[in-house]
RNA sequence: GAGCGCGUAGCUCAAUCGGUAGAGCAUCUGACUUUUAAUCAGGGGGUCGUGGGUUCGAGUCCCACCGCGCUCACCA
């Protein structure tokens, strides 16, 4: 398949990175510029949020297939812009040393002191998670921080040709405010120069040719006369992201829905300035299990790290490339599935044409480059992928969280499979191992056996202590039907080869062993499990389920 | 009030350019170590929310309507 098919393809694919790409190059048509510059914002107020990572991860793929789209002809730029100049409006719940957050109240985040005490300040703890989660994931972009921006000066220039035109930004403004803040808006944000808070006060005045504003302290009713330049005013958040889009020459940059709005009222004060408002698209919010919106300030929904505790970055990047327009429910119970997906989407890539390559995620997460599916040899049926749901099921038969009881059933269905020959299924089988220790094993509902089925697990202890160390899965099975075949309750004289003189054992004694054992109504083949796990540790399970120690906990 | 999204199998959801509606789970049947599933094979299950339109052909495009939900209108 050659470069010229997945050129051809390329023009005409409907995956939307490539409906995206497009609008990018009517623009670059349109204005004949050499590069094109991508932006996607973040908030540092928080720690950084799955939808950040969402942003990047869809800009990536729009820009990826922009490169394809132009052969590389048109330079690329991404910006992660950090919001950090922002005056810190509320304290975050799920920090510590709240207090001496608390008296930092509406100073610019970057002067907020970290209340994790790793960093110079709150915006430089949170850039730094953002970035160092950016940066694990491979993610090729430019940091940029709006105060250091503001305060070098490379916001100047765009500053003072909006104080100039200050009118026409208040026409655009004013009409989207109630009357009584319309009153007292201001587009300029003075930093107040002794207590340092980003001050929303009415203007006193304004002079364009000296580019300063006035202002009173409502506090003292002192008069402030303040420039709007070198980081001593910041702008309120609709003409900040305008002037940012204006002075830095933004192309592309999407945005949630909930910014609809926003991204109107911005895009027509970029106009007011002479410029152009960049191209991209309002995606769909992601909602918690309840449906609600996940916002950083709630702490519902998943962070970045809950995910990557039971899942591969290249899951989530899979999550964000899906259908960008629907609301999506972003839960713990989505990753399996999601996963799942991933592993499916890369197996059957390499059997795809171009147009459908191009319509397969794999591509889009990859950069055009997705890995071999990781297949593993089993015996003369060939290759398996094995998936994330069969690892939950191995973990939750094995009732274990290890990864090593999970390599033993692995190694018996692929002798030749190891955690060093197979790195990427070793670290499925550790995700996997995560997810059943947090939320399928807390579900397991433990009974208590009575009378009977006690005894019954005594004499399966004692049978199981008077096998041989090494004792096959075979002969574990044959013990097990001969303590069962002793009991009336679980003879079963229809079965299959049963006489009565040698009964048959009924499915009753394996699922009363599932139910008190392994807290579930079914199982795996139970010889088996003992073979695995292991002759002492069963009887160990055995003796704590009749301790009681299993329906506790 | 304004702007969106979603209605497809019992459940969760796919369906690329408009071309015979699919998957997973659940369920049922069968095979297999005398019975257990981490196995394999197969079956049933659908008025694609409703009604129009375009088309040789519509889950898909257009219009209207119904239902559910979200977002914005204070801040970012």
């Amino acid at each position: 398949m050659s470069q010229a098919a997945l050129r051809e393809a390329a023009e005409v694919s409907k995956a939307w990175p490539f409906e995206e790409a497009r609008k990018l190059i009517q623009r670059v048509k349109r204005t004949g510029q050499k590069s094109v510059l991508f932006e996607t914002g973040y908030g540092p107020s928080g720690l950084p949020h799955i939808g950040t990572f969402g942003e990047v991860a869809r800009t990536t793929m729009v820009r990826h297939a922009f490169r394809v789209l132009t052969d590389d002809a048109i330079a690329t730029r991404l910006l992660a812009f950090s919001d950090d100049m922002d005056g810190l409006r509320k304290t975050p719940d799920n920090i510590p040393n709240r207090e001496r957050i608390q008296a930092n109240l509406g100073k610019p985040l970057t002067e907020v002191p970290d209340p994790f005490g790793e960093f110079d300040s709150f915006a430089a703890h949170n850039n730094a998670r953002l970035r160092g989660f950016l940066d694990s994931f491979g993610f090729d972009y430019e940091f940029a921080s709006s105060t250091a921006y503001y305060k070098s000066g490379r916001f100047d220039a765009a500053l003072l040709h909006m104080l100039e035109r200050f009118d026409a930004v208040q026409k655009i403004m004013l009409p989207s405010l109630r009357e009584e803040r319309a009153a007292t808006y201001s587009p300029f944000l003075p930093i107040h120069p002794r207590t340092r808070i980003v001050m929303q006060v009415p203007l006193a005045g304004y002079d364009a040719e000296a580019g300063t504003i006035r202002w009173r302290d409502p506090a003292t009713d002192e008069e402030f006369e303040t420039p709007v330049t070198g980081g001593a005013c910041k702008l309120q958040w609709k003409p900040d992201w305008a002037m940012r889009w204006y002075a830095l020459g933004v192309d592309y940059e999407m945005s949630g829905k909930d910014l609809i709005d926003s991204v109107k009222l911005s895009s027509q004060i970029v106009r007011a300035l002479g410029g152009t408002p960049p191209d991209g698209f309002n995606y769909e919010l992601f909602l918690d299990e309840k449906g609600q919106k996940i916002s950083k300030s709630k702490g519902n929904g998943l962070t970045i790290d809950e995910w990557l505790t039971y899942a591969s970055p290249e899951s989530l990047s899979l999550f964000m490339y899906q259908r960008p327009s629907a609301a999506k429910r972003l839960y713990f119970d989505v990753i399996p599935r999601t996963v799942d997906d991933y592993l499916g989407f890369l197996e059957t890539y390499p059997r795809q044409e171009w147009k459908e390559r191009l319509g397969n995620p794999a591509w889009h997460i990859h950069s055009g480059e997705p890995p071999a599916a990781e297949t593993l040899e089993h015996g003369a049926e060939g290759q398996t992928t094995v998936s994330f749901a069969m690892l939950l099921n191995l973990a939750a038969v094995a009732n274990s969280d290890s990864p090593a009881v999970l390599w033993g059933f692995l190694r018996r269905y692929a002798p030749s499979a190891t955690p060093e020959t197979y790195p990427r299924l070793d670290r499925l089988v550790r995700y996997a191992v995560a997810y059943f220790r947090d939320f399928v094993a807390p579900k397991k509902r433990y009974r208590a056996g009575d009378e009977i089925e006690r005894a019954a697990l005594e004499s399966v202890s004692a049978k199981l202590a008077a096998l041989p160390a090494g004792a096959s899965a075979e002969e574990i099975q044959h013990a097990l039907y001969d303590i069962g075949r002793a009991i009336p309750r679980y003879q079963d004289l229809n079965a299959k080869g049963a006489t009565p003189e040698r009964p048959g054992v009924s499915s009753e004694f394996f699922a009363m062993l599932y139910a008190v054992l392994l807290g579930d109504e079914r199982g795996p083949r139970f010889g088996s499990f003992v073979a695995l796990y292991g002759i002492e540790e069963t009887r160990a399970l055995i003796a704590k389920a009749l301790k009681g120690e299993l329906v506790a906990a």
